[in-house]
DNA sequence: CTTAGCACTCGCTTTGCCTGAGTGCCAAAA
DNA sequence: TTTTGGCACTCAGGCAAAGCGAGTGCTAAG
């Protein structure tokens, strides 16, 4: 087992990686006396260092260069040396604007944290749209777009709409659509989709739909719309300042990045992790599990409305990311459209 | 005035463009003459170029390297040299593959309609979303979220869903909203965006309407909704082909680019400017008039509905842009969209 | 345990040289 | 008059050698 770092150990390691966050440049032991208080010679530095690589901490790109922070390092870092301070009031007043425009509808709201989580970290915005399971039932609506196609409109509690082109055998006559329409407003109003699925399901089964011809179409109607969930999207803002890092440059690696940014699906993947976790949480690079995104890592938070989490949003950045600033960002962001969903509609 | 440019001259240019749109390095006189069937001696080669470098179709990088295109050139080229060929039956197919799943609605189509154009031609897939004004109204819908605010649905002919959420300044009655519903909807279904708004500014003007408390209230409340146009949108796929393009290996100019795509401003002009035009437009370079999009041209579209033109489609590239295999594919896709879009919901 | 000293390593930059592709021009050939 | 071969010239890119300098590890003294 590896024993403790000592104190010392830990003030170079942070010395050393915030060093490294700030300049991008592999740190020496010379340059650590000068600029971060360390009162030592760089000799003793030196030693520790030497000690810092040896536990996998450290890295030097070559011999005559300093050293740069592994993944393990930056864990390290992350975990135990790390002091997140609170953003002062007027950082938060900066953010909270952005949102005080007026009616503002979830998409739009969730657009904006994109917007904003990037610009105020510099660095890439990310934030998943809530899956349809999680949101709460309002409003359904059916328009006849053809004799055998009805588009199904539906309404969340936070106002999102829905909607989705379902194919029927049998054509359904104005009338009926609207009993339709009526029935399931009345019962489902309020409800979880997860829990409309489930009575949907329930009812189905039981005795009384059988014989109702009507029912067991509203049934069907409904179950073919709220089917299929969609595979869940991600509001991405700010690539561009991926193309400012300079452990980028190398144009393939960016391609990749791009390219995964294109799929969304990692992002997905990777945002749906952090759904039920408190707090904020960082993945770092090859934690991601996904080759392409080497080099890269992710500060993440979920975001909450009235019945539990929505959905998560954050940034993603290389490795080589101010934890320090983004993570509060991240933390501030997530609560505050916490808030605003949860008291907006009331 | 310039005079027209000989045959031969004509010929060597058009083979210059095609060895540089394959090659991306400059084409020199002896590289000509071995692979282009140009049946002249080098020497000769060089006269005409010194000739067409001198009329402002090419360029010399420098002294000792080859020539390369200037915007005129490539200009002229489009113009006159260029004869676009059909795509032939399998590509057709191939292409026309892609929308055959059952039910796509119209905004899957148009996604699906740039990451084709996107595929097919290596390059980006730029769709624009039609503006509101220019499609047909079919159905309204009002959902009320909270005493205030109400959340206005309405579906156009082609089963696109759009949203807004308006604030009142007096609470509607649940029987309100649904008489106002029943009138929009039984007056306007059929319109266009664009007669629905006329509709409503005669109407407010006319006698009637002073007096008719709810009908005052029905287009104050749909005028809100149809208001302001939303700033158009664009669907972009296949980002990351850019960065395989040799002459954007520069990287300031790269994030020029890629932060123009994230704003979406440039693009949808661009593509509007293309709106009223039949066949292909081609903008090369600076007549983009955005320095931003410097050494990148476009190919668009119109794609157009039962009612006439609705939105512009196209592909985004270096000005070294493969046209005469790209062409084809725009025009194809425009018209297999505008086929779609015309049969649908009859 | 710390630190000064020192020899050593090695990537980066600069310099100079060379090569080769490509040019323009001229005079001879067609 | 047009085409072509010949020739001197230009210049970017590649390569090697040299020097620089940041940084290291080790050792011995404080």
């Amino acid at each position: 087992m590896a024993k403790a770092l000592t104190d010392r150990c830990q003030q170079i390691l942070e010395a050393i990686i915030e060093e490294y966050i700030a300049t991008a440049q592999p740190v020496g032991s010379k340059a650590l006396t000068q600029n971060h208080g360390i009162r030592l010679s760089p000799a003793s530095v030196r030693n520790v260092m030497a000690e810092l690589e040896d536990l996998g901490y450290l890295v030097s790109p070559h011999t005559s260069a300093g050293r740069i922070p592994t993944e393990k390092g930056y864990r390290f870092y992350v975990d135990t040396l790390l002091r997140v301070s609170d953003l002062n009031t007027r950082q938060k007043d900066q953010i909270e604007m952005k949102y005080r425009r007026h009616g503002l509808q979830m998409a739009d709201m969730l657009r904006e944290a994109s917007r904003t989580l990037s610009s105020f970290s510099q660095h890439t915005g990310l934030v998943m749209i809530p899956r349809l399971k999680v949101t709460v039932f309002r409003h359904i609506e059916f328009v006849k777009l053809s004799p055998r196609q009805v588009l199904v409109v539906f309404v969340t509690q936070s106002g999102m709409v829905q909607n989705k082109l379902v194919e029927v055998d049998e054509e359904l006559s104005p009338s009926e659509l609207e009993q339709i329409t009526n029935y399931l407003n009345r019962t489902m109003s309020g409800m979880s989709i997860q829990e409309v699925r489930a009575r949907i399901v329930a009812e189905m089964a039981e005795e009384k739909a059988l014989y109702d011809h009507l029912l067991r179409r509203a049934f069907a109607l409904s179950s073919a719309a709220l089917g299929d969930e969609t595979d869940g999207d991600v509001i991405i803002d700010g690539t561009s300042y991926f193309l400012e890092q300079p452990e980028f440059s190398d144009l393939r690696q960016m391609k990749n990045i791009v390219q995964a940014f294109e799929q969304k699906s990692m992002l997905v993947d990777l945002l749906d992790r952090g759904t039920d976790a408190v707090g904020v949480q960082v993945i770092i690079g090859s934690e991601t599990q996904y080759h392409e995104l080497s080099g890269c890592s992710l500060i993440t938070a979920a975001y909450s409305g009235k019945r539990g989490n929505l959905g998560t949003l954050g940034v993603i950045g290389p490795n080589r990311m101010p934890y320090s600033t983004i993570i509060p960002i991240v933390d501030y962001t997530a609560n505050l459209i916490s808030r605003l969903l949860d008291t907006e509609n009331d």
